[in-house]
Parts: C-alpha cells; structure tokens; sequence
DNA sequence: TTTTCTCCCTATCATTTGTTAGATCGTCCC
DNA sequence: GGGACGATCTAACAAATGATAGGGAGAAAA
C-alpha cells in the first residue's frame, strides 16, 4: 500500500456513499495494485478485450470512448483524478468500450480478482462501490439527453457546467473556471458534433458573454447565466449522495 | 408472495449473473410488494421525486426519458418484461429521471426498504443485481454512441437490431421479427430525430429491403445485412454473462 | 353511420450542422 | 532563427435533418 492523496480523497468519497467502518477503510486501502502511467491517447483498456484491471485515475485525465463503423469516435465519459475508473471491468467479462489517457496521466491498477474478493466480503464497500456505479450511469444518461435533445450551444454550454462542478469536487477548479485539458476535436467526441462547429458554437457562446476563454482556459464570468443557457441542473450528479 | 411467470423468469436471470444458491432465490422470490397496473403514457416515477419503491416488470413496455427545457424528450431505454426497473432507486436518494409507461402495463412494486435489506444480507444477490445495472449502463453508452454518432439510417437500424434481440430474450419475437410497440414519435425520442424523419428513415429501410414492415410489425428478412448496416455488434448486452 | 382521435405519411421549405480547404498561431526542436 | 507540428480559427459551400402543414387511414366512441 502506498500512500497517495488522491488514495484517501476516494475513500473519503466512497464512505458518503455507504456507512464503512474501519476495517472497511482499511481493506479498501490495502487493495494491491500496480502504479502505471500512460502517456496521453494510449489505451488502458480495449472494447472485446478481457478485464484483467480496474483502474484507479490517480492523477491526469481519462476518458472511455466507442467507435462507429464510420470510425466515428464518441467519448462517453470523462474522468478526472480519484474517480474509480471501468469498475465494471471486476463483474463484467469483457469490456465494451476503450479507456483512453486523456493527458499523461498515472493510476492504480488493481487486479480483478482483488477487487472481487473486498466486493463478495465487504458488503458495504460493495455498496459504496455500485453507487459509484449508478451515479456513472446518470452521468451516461445526461449525456445521452445532451447528444440528442439539445443544440449545440446548450450542448457546449452543459459539458463546460458539468467540468465545473466536477473539477471543483477533484480541487481543481470551481465555478469561476478551470482549465480544459481538452481539445476541440475532443470536445466534438464528447457532444456528437464536428470540431469545426465546436469552434464555432465556443465563438458564439463568448460572444454571448456566456464565456470568456484564453488558450484552453475558460471562466465563467456569471455561473447562472451559462447554467441557464445549458438547461443544466445538478441533480442528475447525485451530489448530495451521503450514506 | 406471488407466483407469476415472469418473477421466475426474473430469478434465473439473475442466476446467470452470480451464484445464488436456494437461500438467495428464496428471498429474492419473497421480497415484498404490490401488484400495480399503469395506464399507457403515465407516470411510474418522476425526477426529482423521492424514490420509495422498486419496479419489476410483469406485463407491459416501459421507457425512461428525461426532457430538456426546450420540452423534447429523449428515451433513454425501454424495458421489457422481466426487467428490473429503476434499480437505482433503492440506492440514490433522488430519481434524476422519468419512468414511463409505453404501453398498458403491470409490474411488482418492490419497497425500497425491503430491497435493501435483502442487498445487505445477501451479498450474492446484491452482486446479481449490480451486475443488471451495469449491463443497463453499457446500453446507456451504446445508445450514447448511436445517437451521437450513427446516422439516422444506422440509428434506426441498431435500434430495431437491439430490438429484436432483447425481444428474443423476453421471449416476444425473434431474429425474423417482431411487433414493436412504439410509435414513431416515440422512436424519435429515442434516437434523438424528429418524427418526420423516423418516417423517412423506415421507409428507405424498406425500401433498401432491410425491413419490411406491416402496421407496427417489423420482419427482417435478412438479419446479416441489417446487422451490417446499423454496425450492430451483440457484445455490449453482455448476453455471456454468466456467474 | 358519423365523429373523433391518433398515428402514419408526404411535400415543401428552412435551418443546423457537416465538409473541405486553408490561413494563422504558438510551441517544441534543431 | 527556421522549420515542423498540432491546434485553432475561418470561409464557402453541401448535405442531413428539422419545421410546418396537411391529407389519409384505421380504430374507438357516440
């Protein structure tokens, strides 16, 4: 067991999630793991290859994406540091979808099997665990309203609210603003939209005052304007997910 | 406890998904509830709202649909008999979406309580039970990549693709066909089109001899080449998932 | 039978978004 | 400093999809 930050931010989170008493905190950080680093757009994880790992994101960004046919590329989910990334990979026979490093970023891998046996022992690390899980999938199902119900300026407008209020809960950034590690064509991929329109709507969006941007930062010069402007709510976060 | 069909169908289901020996089965089959019966269009569960109780559906479609503020609509998923509903309820406190009836339909409404209790004693059938809400979340992000990245021909394809193979499963049609008990309304909420265009969209998939259709029946003539033009893969329904 | 209602279907036109092709800008590397 | 590179940004045009409007068919109700 090693001891990083991030290792006790995640614990702190999971124990809102579900009560866990001592030993459940203790068999949680004496998981075994391996720490790997991945270099930015390398793959963690392979859509019909075998979960071997789950993985936890210790520092930089991940991102899990599907391809079409077309090669088309959608990102379905972005991760930030102390998130549990591809849980699914310890109950789940194979994996449906690409894990990919947004920036250089380091984790925990922890073997499956490990992981398997704190879920079948520990009842309410399990819990706190597949709340995780149903909270990923809310974030899936927001973002499925996003990409098919909304324009493309509530679209950007509602990814840029989400990574503000999400960063803000990894400590790194808050509702004034944060920095994007995330290219427009990236950007696209998230939003089903072409990187060329994705410019073009971040234009009309600072035009609008809605945004104000310099390089890859953005701030938000009235939160509740831009929030508006996104039909964003924060419920479907589960934020207030507390044991 | 009752001593419908489809709970039985229900229980082994979940048996595919962990072990669960006689004692597990047992409470699954004695779990609680009431026999309720929805109107089409009405409402099970209503975002925002409190989540007292658990679905399984007996009889009967239902979907889940989240609007926007514009007022569109988008379905998230539509269920079929047999499937355990608004799972999520029992652990997040808030519904961050709607549950609605698509057709007339009657489900065991299982109180949130009861369900987790049996979650905390049985840690067999709480594993089953993650495992039905992670397979949900790879729907989620196949849907999320159709509607994101399919054009609407490839959209309405890999729609009835699923279609037939859930149906299948629930043992309401087959790789031939099957009656779909949508309106295209309905279909456009799922892909995230307009109705106008489902409609021209079905009928160039007829015309390309992908379907054939007759009121709300859909027959597939040729399921490779409908496979192929939606770029249907079944890997992400996880239909291997055995314990 | 007539009425009413919902859904299906189509035509026409409008709009958003996509495509293609480059120009520009900053950074890193030599 | 001078490329080389990736990212951003723009313009002009094309294509997919949306909006509006209404006809028609079938089922249920009166």
């Amino acid at each position: 067991m090693i001891d990083h930050p991030v290792l006790h931010r995640m614990v702190s989170k999971l124990a809102q999630r579900a009560t866990l008493d001592e030993a459940d905190r203790e068999a949680l950080l004496s998981l075994p793991f391996r720490i790997k680093t991945f270099e930015p757009s390398s793959y963690l994880v392979r859509e019909g290859g075998p979960t071997e790992e789950s993985t936890l994101l210790l520092e930089g960004f991940a991102y899990r994406q599907k391809l079409a046919v077309s090669g088309d590329r959608q990102i379905l989910s972005v991760h930030v540091p102390g998130d549990f990334v591809d849980l699914e990979g310890a109950l789940l026979n194979v994996a449906d979808h690409n894990l990919q490093a947004l920036t250089r970023c380091e984790v925990a891998a922890i073997p499956r099997k490990a992981l398997r046996e704190l879920i079948d022992s520990h009842g309410r690390v399990a819990h706190a665990l597949w709340v995780d899980t149903l909270i990923d999938g809310s974030i899936f199902r927001e973002w499925l309203l996003n990409v098919g119900r909304r324009d493309s300026k509530e679209r950007i407008a509602h990814l840029l609210c989400e990574f503000a209020k999400r960063l803000e809960l990894a400590g790194l950034g808050d509702e004034n603003g944060y920095t994007l590690p995330m290219t427009q064509e990236q950007l696209a991929d998230c939003t089903g939209l072409t990187p060329v329109h994705v410019n073009r709507t971040l234009k009309a969006l600072e035009e609008a005052g809605l945004i104000v941007r310099s390089g890859r930062s953005v701030s938000i010069p009235d939160w509740e304007r831009l929030r508006d402007a996104a039909g964003f709510s924060e419920l479907y976060l589960h934020l207030d997910q507390a044991a």
